[in-house]
DNA sequence: TGAAACATACCGGTTATCAGGTAGGTCCAT
DNA sequence: ATGGACCTACCTGATAACCGGTATGTTTCA
């Protein structure tokens, strides 16, 4: 490695405790640093305009805007970003909707410091590289029908306690429109209830904590 | 800081990334030294056991035993054990039961770095130093009628799709009693019916994700 | 331009859930 | 030993949820 420019990162992760870890982990290595950091998905948005840093690491779970919808704003902006996901939640929809959204690759927080190291080197030379691990689940993810966006609308709903009327109330439609949307989610998800569909939905990503 | 020896620090915590990233941060301090990590519940307590470090960093999600079983399990061995609670849960429940089960002090993974140390630092010298986020929610969880061991038990079921009938028969009693036990969970919690319950429920830490 | 996917709507029938009440037994601690 | 908590059980009635089916309009895309 020749002592040429190193690799800057952004640094997305509302933790600051595992924010700074990572920092530490990524700057033992010469050739990389770490040139700016957020804490939400705004901030990451308006760091990556000032910064344009050639890799960012993002995680999913933020407070205020998400990460995939960071993800969309920024590579709208530039469409050419480099961006890696890096997050706990290993549901199948939450990674086909980041790469879906422009990501670059999908790493858990449970990699070796080493995947990480490399796969931000490798994402920088422009590759995606995905890891066994994901692809996996992306073939999974491909296996399985995937809910529509009104479908998500309404899982959304019932997941927050409100009743099928209150649903339709809120959406719309009649009541016994939003029991056909919730009968093809339960088809779908495989479940004969509300409230086992909605821990599906949060296992497999549709739905997201808070 | 005379050179004495130094803190020595069992880092327990799933997500390889962060927990070198932790160790990291806590070793660029001279008085603190990671002498073993874990990433289960049994590895902790089979750590501890080996090791008898000063001071253990304990994440509550883990694969397997919990880190909460894990607590009770270290400090019934040793009694004396200090155990930090490191973990990005900030449920009410979550934190009493931690404190309970006889953690020293209860940390967000969102604390600063420098609040991680002195918090090792001080557990280490005896004290239980409480940040005023953790206390306020310990006095909001003191207002709040607790679920009784049973209502756990129910609520948990009912977070799994179970009918009532369902989880009657799995804890063998009537499905009236079911009932009664979900009544009093909605009264408790504020809910009116059992998919607002769950959230509530995760939400404050009397049940957890997967 | 025709199929497919999506969102909408209604009906009839069954089952589950929720609400309110009463009440007996155990166990623990004041 | 008496009150309190907890767990248990049953009853009635009202409401919400679930199941299966049919059907229409729109959009999208091959």
């Amino acid at each position: 490695m020749t002592t040429s420019e190193p690799i800057r990162i952004l640094c997305v992760e509302d933790h600051r405790i595992v924010r700074e870890g990572i920092r530490l982990l990524l700057e033992r290595e010469a050739d990389l640093a770490v040139v700016a950091v957020a804490e939400t998905g705004e901030q990451a948005v308006s760091e990556h305009r000032a910064h344009r840093p050639d890799v960012t690491l993002m995680d999913l779970q933020l407070p205020g805007m998400s990460g995939l919808e960071a993800i969309r704003a920024i590579r709208k902006d530039h469409p050419d970003a480099r961006i890696v996901v890096l997050t706990m939640y290993q549901g199948d929809e939450a990674i086909f909707r980041a790469l879906e959204a422009g990501a670059a690759t999908y790493l858990l927080k449970d990699s070796l410091a080493d995947e990480l190291i490399d796969v931000v080197r490798s994402v920088h030379a422009g590759e995606r590289p995905m890891l066994p691990a994901i692809e996996a689940k992306l073939s999974e993810h491909s296996k399985r029908p995937r809910l529509t966006p009104r479908e998500v609308e309404v899982i959304k709903l019932v997941s927050e306690g409100f009743r099928n009327r209150e649903i339709a109330a809120m959406l719309g439609i009649s009541e016994e429109t939003a029991q056909v949307h919730l009968r093809n989610i339960f088809q779908k998800l495989g479940t004969r209830d509300r409230t086992a569909a909605v821990q599906v939905a949060f296992r497999r990503g549709i739905l997201h904590i808070r």
